[in-house]
DNA sequence: ACCTGACCATGACAGCTGTCACGGGTCGGC
DNA sequence: GCCGACCCGTGACAGCTGTCATGGTCAGGT
């Protein structure tokens, strides 16, 4: 640990003006320092690899690979960079899958904006970063109650297709899609299929 | 044309972090100021009238009314300041309606940042700016088929209550909430409520 | 006056959906 | 080994959904 000053950045977003927006702010500190951006998850890892940056700051919606899956590679690829996520959701099952990968940090994008740079920071210290509400509503919503194949039939069941397109799409049974989505249905609260995708959707099950 | 040299700017957008950072991107060009910034579409026209920008950037997702109906609004309140929407979905019918609000231009927030402050400058001379794919999409999608009954109660199966629930709500009988879904089944080329909801949402026709 | 289109309503009907009961299969933990 | 959790399937059934036919009112255009 000797004194490097600055701490170097790497920003992932799907937005190419928030992405350069974002980079703006940053770069405004004297302390902080871009030194890549990539617009999909999949261009993370090589990213992190060529320019070894300090902290990278990760969306969770992406094309490729999301922000959560992202992170896990990033830390298994290069430890020494550390994570924090960006997003626009704060959906409390984003936090927690988070959280798992290895985030460090997760921060909702209506966050004052002059706390980002304080969050980095953070980070990069070595400290955890995470909004307190959403942290209690991570904690009531819990992990998800769905089993593997029910989140499954359930994501397949987003774009308003019918029982037989899920089972074609699926190789199953139409009468096991049934079950799963009945049982979806069930845990979720919900009395509805879509009911059912919109809440496993908003606790961020899918 | 050697008049003021500095174009005076108005953001919107619900997102504080996006904002800020929109802020400070347009804050390195010399000749843009930012001078307001609004988190609500209630507070662009108050906002507006007290700091009179050249140009208001407004999201079209916010808080209070949305960005094309605050749109209409600064129109008719300060007819000199001209509307930029800059948004994150590219949805045809949103283009449209803008453009019918009175909107002088429209990008996607994942145009590259650079373009932005261009796209300022258009905006301020006069000119129109529209994304040229965007505006092809616009032409085929063309407007909403849908009557106004049929988007209400498209709107109110949004989050997938049943047709009692729509009916009750919407102080109508079962069997006419009924029709109005099978005829925007019909109008959106669906073969579901949830599959006509998805498409309309997609055209920006809610 | 006529027609068109949007709106509301009723009733009927096939088909899809959600639920339940039941059986069988695998796999890991006690 | 037994048990539980998960997975897959079948069959049956009530209830909801989407469609259609029919009929009425009302505004706007010809």
């Amino acid at each position: 640990m000797t004194d490097t000053p600055v701490i170097r950045l790497l920003l992932a977003d799907d937005q190419a003006l928030v992405r350069g927006a974002l980079s703006a702010l940053l770069g405004l500190e004297p302390d902080l320092e871009v030194v890549a951006e990539v617009g999909s998850g999949d261009a993370v890892v090589p990213a992190v690899l060529e320019h070894r940056p300090d902290v990278a700051l990760l969306d969770v919606e992406m094309p490729g690979i999301d922000g959560i899956a992202a992170t896990a590679e990033v830390r298994r690829a290069a430890p020494d960079t550390r994570v924090l996520i960006v997003t626009t959701f704060g959906r409390p099952g984003y936090l927690r899958r988070a959280l798992q990968a290895g985030a460090a940090g997760f921060v909702v994008k209506d966050t004052p904006a002059a706390q980002l740079a304080d969050a980095v920071r953070r980070v990069h210290r070595g400290l955890r970063v995470v909004d307190p509400t959403l942290a209690a509503d991570s904690l009531v919503a819990g992990e998800s109650p769905l089993t593997a194949r029910e989140t499954d039939v359930l994501r397949a069941a987003r774009d308003g297709s019918s029982v037989a397109t899920i089972a074609g799409r699926l190789f199953l049974s139409e009468g096991t899609v049934r079950n799963h989505l009945s049982s979806a249905i069930g845990k979720t609260g919900a009395t509805n299929r879509a009911e059912a995708v919109l809440t496993a959707e908003g606790n961020g099950w899918l």
